[in-house]
DNA sequence: TGGCTCACG
DNA sequence: ACGTACGTGAGCCAG
């Protein structure tokens, strides 16, 4: 009986699970979990670990799980639309609901499930009765919204942790705060003036949240505001009255109902033991080591299916999409509980499990440490077709790691490791001397995970790796260019296995950390030969889905020998002249220091002038600036970007003052005082990563330091470019551009007659486009119509939008949108081409460049029209990017090639998306620009073979180069 | 650590 | 009606 219910702090929790179950999907899609059987487990997993947190964090008297009902609620009856938009269930929630259920059963957790209503529904509806029975807490568990109307001082929302934030209680004050309403109930006014798109709840036209919170405030519900709709005034007005219907409906659909035929009878929820014998059996079969650790006990997991016999060593590289497991024996007895298990996210914590090592799984690992065995390794390295190495280092700074070991594996399974003696170079250097042979070998392809790395660190060694070379992370990034491809992740995810944590051996990130140097070299030879056979047999499994996609040919001629190509210009680096950037930063300090003073002045007190937060204080409250309609931030500050400050200014200098500073400190801290100390003691350079696997449209990206975005628009910006010189006298700097590629490669795709014909004859642009657009000769166009001509050009690669373009070019949306219509009018096959864009990325779901590579674009036939139009300008938009970014790499490779091949001194020092920068000497220049230009030019033809065209400049420093 | 702002193509 | 141009990386502030 529930009398007991009273007096007792009882602690209640219900759980909306479709709300948390789809939660847990979205978690995992970034990088799906699958079991061996090919199972997706992210919304089980996620949907468990958040009930496990709750019971072990929360420690409930009382709880249940809501389920919405299978059939058709009332409200579809009501309301013929009612979820009507939402996209069918995804497949892999369908498949997860079942064991979610059992795993629930086996908690000894009742499901509550009421025929004809939905979850939420039964939820309040306990809510209410419980408090009604002076229930002492009670918690919904969800992350919906639409559950604010509900919250009282008993019952209160748990939004549990998720994607790094913490759990989070919402009481009434929140919700009053957060919606800007006086009763929890108003929540259901505001959604039903505003609408909800995700449910398709209409709401009433041209309300959206900020109308809604408004209108409700001041009549305080919906069929208030229509009774004094006469108060309205014009569209509003209108809007209220033709649409009060629909208003009230939707209202009425944003209400959960409060009458839902269920007792609640608390004994019926009280908390009961788990089965454990059922949940170790589900958790065995789902493959969820770590939960089966924490909830059942240390090690109890690992010792279940021991009995599984190892896989025997000749039965070879079982398919993993078979669902076999991997070589390292059945994936139930090798992949033991690590912390690696639950995820990148961060929001289940992983406490440190039973870890078995690598002496569990059948494996053979030699330490090679004589002269006798390295000569034997040696030769049979030289009989391989394929090895996959790794190296072993003091460090991850390519410019300062000392080489610790090498390990070599060419037969899954079975790794050598040569330790090196990193404390005598002389030593190291002979060693590594000895294996020359084979990193010399041409017919020999090698296999690295971010090879890139191991090629660097070789090179200080003098060692050039010769091809061909396979990339698995590179491999990866093809497959699925939006994820990450950290090995460990990739062994988890297509070995099913967990390597040795780096962790294990040299300790957590701090400054008592250890390197590899500091370990006994047969401590650390598993670990580097778990990294060559991981490697290895990833190799294996990548190759033929690659094939199978149709990208092996991208991968092998472009991303793969663009490796040494980048290497070698890492390791090159660029000379940065620190005294001309040390008196620049004087000089920058001064002009600082000048506009601080009149800020202050201006303001009247001294602040933080690079505290958005005080800034927008000063600006808006002490000041008064914006005359009423200020913008805020999505976290409720306010608004101080260039956008905003530039419109102030107009009013006011002390906005204008505050955008130079910021441009002035900007350049000084992000550049000036940054650089220098980034200059290599050894060479006076700095060397830069470029890393070939993070962008979504393969472009390159540069990072400490960020060599791509050196300022060049503004005039004191552009001054930092005088200090990117050559390296000496015998030197200059030659900047390549490529002269408009997005545009001729938009202008090849789409067969443009009209603008083909411009850049076959040669014609600037912009300059042509002003005169199509503004119906004017080309001798006419003037300065105005060519800078908006240009911006229109811009848009159209990135997917134009009327807004987007008025915005850009200050003038109105009318104006933009007849601006756009004259457009597509001269140049009809460019609006072709956006369209044929789209049509073909909503059928594939994946838009490609000209060399097949491809950006997954699963959100084109998304019901929510936002995100929807976002992917619809990244399927016009990634083709074009990404097939410039196949010309450059592919350009790269043959320069590289050839000034090898003709054995110059001139060295590719830098590549800016579509400019390649070189340290050119001196007497080479005259041979080598006709050249460059050439190789540029042709790296790739365009189908309809619109020509590219390429600038090339020289100078005494960056800036001049151009 | 995440948000904001701003440097580049 | 909705919200609004594509792709990056870094420094600073605030919590």
């Amino acid at each position: 009986m529930t009398d007991t219910a009273a007096n007792q702090p009882h602690k209640l929790f219900l759980l909306d699970a479709f709300a948390l179950i789809y939660r847990a999907h979205f978690a995992f899609s970034k990088n799906p979990r699958v079991n061996s059987k090919g199972l997706n487990t992210g919304a089980i997993l996620g949907f468990t670990n958040t009930l496990v947190e709750v019971l072990q964090k929360e420690k409930p008297t009382h709880i249940g799980v809501a389920f919405d009902a299978q059939k058709k609620t009332f409200r579809h009856e009501q309301f013929a639309d009612y979820k009507a938009q939402r996209q069918a269930m995804p497949e892999d929630i369908g498949l997860a609901i079942p064991y979610i259920k059992k795993i629930i059963k086996a908690f000894n957790i009742p499901i509550l499930v009421v025929d004809g209503f939905e979850a939420d529904d039964v939820i309040g509806t306990l809510a209410r009765r419980a408090e009604a029975q002076g229930f002492g807490e009670v918690f919904m568990m969800t992350p919906d919204k639409d559950y604010c109307q509900l919250v009282t001082d008993c019952v209160k929302i748990y939004r549990p942790a998720f994607m790094g934030n913490a759990a989070e209680v919402l009481d009434v004050a929140h919700v009053l705060q957060r919606f800007e309403i006086e009763r929890p109930e108003q929540v259901i006014d505001i959604l039903g003036l505003q609408g909800d798109a995700s449910d398709n709840i209409p709401g009433i036209p041209g309300i959206g949240e900020k109308t809604a919170k408004t209108l409700i405030q001041k009549y305080g519900s919906v069929e208030n505001l229509i009774a004094n709709v006469d108060e309205l005034k014009g569209k509003q007005q209108e809007n209220v009255r033709n649409f009060a219907e629909q208003g009230l409906m939707s209202k009425e659909l944003a209400t959960i109902h409060l009458d839902v035929p269920i007792e609640f009878e608390a004994d019926k929820l009280v908390l009961d033991k788990p089965n454990e014998d059922e949940l170790r059996q589900l958790f065995d079969d789902l493959e969820f080591r770590q939960l089966a650790a924490r909830v059942l006990g240390g090690g109890s997991a690992a010792g279940v299916s021991s009995t599984a016999a190892p896989t025997p060593r000749g039965a070879r590289r079982p398919k993993v999409t078979e669902g076999q497991g991997s070589l390292f024996g059945s994936s139930s007895d090798a992949a033991v509980a690590s912390g690696a298990e639950e995820g990148e996210t961060g929001s289940f914590g992983a406490p440190a499990g039973p870890r078995l090592t690598l002496a569990d799984v059948p494996h053979q690992y030699h330490l090679i440490d004589s002269p006798e065995l390295r000569k034997s390794l040696l030769e049979f390295l030289l009989q391989q077709t394929e090895v996959s190495f790794d190296t072993e280092t003091t460090g991850l700074d390519t410019m300062t790691a000392r080489l610790v070991g090498l390990s070599f594996c060419w037969l899954p399974g079975e790794a050598y490791y040569v330790p090196v003696p990193h404390d005598d170079h002389a030593a190291a250097q002979a060693l590594i001397d000895e294996f020359r042979p084979f990193f010399d070998a041409k017919g020999t392809l090698k296999i690295g995970q971010n090879i890139k790395y191991d090629l660097t660190i070789l090179r200080h060694y003098q060692v050039e790796v010769e091809g061909p070379l396979f990339d698995t992370m590179l491999a990866h990034y093809l497959l699925e260019p939006d994820m990450r491809h950290n090995m460990d992740v990739l062994a988890e995810t297509y070995l099913h296995y967990t390597p040795v944590s780096i962790i294990s051996l040299i300790g957590p990130k701090g400054k008592n950390q250890k390197t590899m140097a500091d370990l006994p070299p047969a401590e650390v030879s598993d670990y580097a030969c778990e990294d060559a056979d991981v490697t290895l047999q990833l190799k294996h499994v990548f190759e033929p889905l690659l094939k199978e996609v149709g990208l092996l040919d991208l991968l092998n001629e472009v991303e793969n020998p663009l490796v040494p190509v980048l290497s070698a210009i890492e390791y090159e680096g660029v000379k940065i002249d620190s005294g001309a950037m040390g008196e620049y930063s004087a000089e920058l300090q001064g002009y600082i220091q000048e506009i601080e003073q009149q800020i202050f002045t201006a303001a009247g007190q001294e602040f933080n002038i690079g505290s958005p937060k005080q800034l927008g204080e000063i600006l808006f409250d002490k000041l008064g600036l914006g005359g009423g309609k200020i913008k805020k931030t999505k976290t409720g500050q306010y608004a101080t970007g260039e956008e905003v400050l530039s419109v102030l200014a107009a009013d006011n200098p002390v906005a204008g003052l505050i955008l130079e500073h910021r441009q002035l400190t900007k350049l000084r801290s992000t550049y000036v005082e940054a650089l220098p100390q980034l200059v290599c003691e050894l060479d006076g350079r700095v060397h830069t990563s470029f890393n070939q696997a993070v962008t979504a449209t393969g472009r390159l990206s540069s990072t400490n330091p960020n060599l791509q975005n050196i300022p060049i628009r503004t005039e004191k910006g552009r001054e930092i470019r005088k200090a990117f010189v050559p390296r000496d006298e015998n030197h200059v700097l030659l900047a390549a551009d490529y002269s408009q590629v997005e545009l001729r490669i938009m202008a090849d795709f789409s067969g443009d007659k009209t603008m083909i014909e411009a850049f076959r004859q040669g014609l600037d642009i912009h300059t042509s486009t002003a005169s199509k657009v503004f119906h004017v000769p080309l001798a006419e166009v003037d300065g105005e119509m060519r800078r908006k001509a240009k911006t229109v050009n811009f848009g159209i690669i990135y997917g134009i939008s009327a807004f987007g373009l008025a915005q850009r070019i200050g003038i109105s949306r009318k104006e933009a949108t007849e601006i756009i219509d004259t457009y597509f009018q001269e140049f009809s096959s460019v609006k072709q081409f956006m369209d044929d864009s789209i049509n073909k990325a909503r059928e594939l779901e994946y838009a490609t460049t000209l060399l097949g590579r491809r950006r997954y674009l699963r959100d084109i036939n998304s019901r929510n029209a936002t995100l929807r139009g976002y992917t619809e300008r990244n399927a016009i938009n990634a083709p074009i990017q990404g097939t410039a970014a196949d010309i450059i790499k592919k350009a790269m490779i043959n320069i590289h090639d050839w000034l090898l091949q003709e054995k110059l001194g001139t060295k590719m020092i830098l590549q800016v998306h579509d400019e390649l920068v070189f340290d050119a000497v001196r007497e080479e220049i005259e041979y080598i620009t006709p050249k460059i230009k050439e190789l540029m030019a042709t790296a790739l033809l365009l189908p309809h073979g619109v020509p590219l065209e390429v600038e090339v400049g020289t100078g005494r420093n960056w800036l001049q180069a151009h």
